[in-house]
DNA sequence: ATGGGCGTTGCACAAGCTGCAACAAGATTT
DNA sequence: AAATCTTGTTGCAGCTTGTGCAACGCCCAT
């Protein structure tokens, strides 16, 4: 749309390959040396470009800090909430999402079951960590010695007779989760209850925080509730997208996202008919 | 130097505060809404900055990739993180490495420390230049009248009562710095803070970064941190002789200085024995 | 319904960008 | 050492291109 931007911004993947001289910067431009050098004069003063000793430009360091401060500023849960608040409505469940932090993992978000029967959990309140869908995904996320040295720290209590034994079942457990890209509970925690879950990656494939999906099951059987597996990983891959800053599938590469419509909306909704009983009053508001 | 793709890349710090509409940027950017539209269309056409949901703006996939990039070429990062951590195992705290570029040093990679109480410090983001001691080692690697330029035009701002007080002062210690080869910084960030740092330096001589160990006088006196300063220099002078394509000590004399094959071990480890604690938790917080 | 907020569009004007050509400074060759 | 080539830099005239205005449309809240 605005041609100098447009001129200025084609020289960074440019120089992303390897460092260049005006010239070159020029030619690959197709604009004339005098123009090519205003734009990287700009780019330079904004710490974009740096300027090599040969006087070659580079991709500067500013550019690092850049992306580095707005990683920091994202929100997990600002982005993931319209996701869950989805989710939920097509399946009428307890959704949940969690960060690990420091050997716990926490709830930061929660979308209420619309069913009369709900699990008891709450925001910022560290989950089961041994047992839990969403902090096996964490853990099994860390790498290889942090998660081993994590698993043997841990307490194993004995919530149920299935919950995690001990280190090597868990350990166990978490290579088997790496594997597959999903987790779930099944009565782990509590014996009734079971989960579902997926991770949420950033834009360089680490798991920034994980979702579930958990219902007693005297609502849905375990096998159903498997039956909503795609769904939740859909999701999940919707808001890792969304989170990592891609634009939408839609838009081949320059075109508009079109109206850019409004509501996440993971895929034309799932082949998963859900019944949700009429609405309870649901709980919009996030937490302190 | 050009005024539209000036502003456009002004945008960028902008969001990299967090997501921004268009009328807060046009805003700020101080020009009307078409404008900002249009440089935010560009930017977004480039996969700059990525269009929310909510139609907000903020910083988009395409900028993080560029930034990977960025930060691979800087090829010391990648050759200096083992013995970061090697140098984080032997000592516990908090190691960093630092480059120069453009009046700013920003920390290009971290090893956090082992104890519990932490300094909070940050990859990208630009480090107080006028105190921090990986700083003066690289200001004071400038040629003469460049670090004399820079130490003008720099802002002092007085952190704590033993913050550099002004250019006069910063040169003198610049000098000493040059001199004795290492730089410390003694509570003129933090009151609370003390560092200690060494350059790595180029086939040339000349400073291509600069580490440091950083521990709050709460975990160790400054007495003790100096204790520290050989092993510090020692890994800092490896790091050097690998970066200038030295053979890694480990291999046989007259190899190829090529795939550096195993390990760093600056040295029979040093006489330094450290007793880092089990890590516990702390209360960081998590996305607000 | 009504009104306000916000993004989007078309357009006339001139600001600013573009490319040219000449200049400067090193490096390399004769 | 002089000549020549290469590459970055500057000033400028012309006109492309970006700018701000005002009007429009859409959506949400009242």
């Amino acid at each position: 749309m605005s041609q100098t931007v447009d001129r200025a911004l084609s020289i960074l993947p440019l120089l992303a390959e390897g460092p260049a001289n005006l010239e070159q910067v020029a030619g690959r431009l197709q604009v004339h040396k005098s123009t090519a050098l205003r734009l990287l004069r700009t780019l330079h003063e904004h710490g974009i470009v740096h300027r090599q000793p040969d006087q070659r430009y580079r991709l500067g360091a500013r550019l690092f800090a850049l992306a580095q401060e707005a990683v920091e500023n994202l929100d997990i849960r600002e982005i993931a909430h319209p996701y869950l608040a989805e989710l939920n409505a097509a399946c009428g469940h307890t959704v949940h999402l969690a960060v690990y932090e420091e050997d716990e993992v926490l709830y930061i978000d929660k979308v209420e079951s619309r069913y009369p029967v709900r699990m008891y959990s709450r925001i910022g309140k560290p989950v089961a960590i041994t047992v839990a869908a969403v902090a096996k995904l964490l853990l099994a996320d860390l790498p290889e010695p942090e998660r081993r040295a994590v698993a043997e720290r841990l307490d194993y209590p004995r919530y149920t007779s299935r919950s995690t034994s001990g280190p090597a079942a868990f350990l166990a457990e978490l290579a088997k989760v790496r594997e597959q890209g999903w987790a779930t509970d099944l009565g782990g925690h509590e014996e009734s209850i079971n989960c579902v879950a997926a991770p949420v990656r950033g834009a360089d494939g680490r798991a920034v925080a994980a979702m579930s999906v958990s219902a007693p099951n005297v609502v849905v059987s375990a096998e159903e509730l498997l039956g909503l597996l795609p769904l939740v990983r859909r999701t999940a891959e919707a808001i890792s997208a969304e989170y990592a800053g891609q634009p939408p599938p839609g838009a081949p590469a320059g075109g508009f996202p079109g109206p850019a419509g409004a509501s996440p909306s993971v895929s034309p909704s799932p082949s998963v008919s859900p019944n949700p009983p009429p609405p309870r009053k649901s709980s919009k508001k996030a937490a302190p």
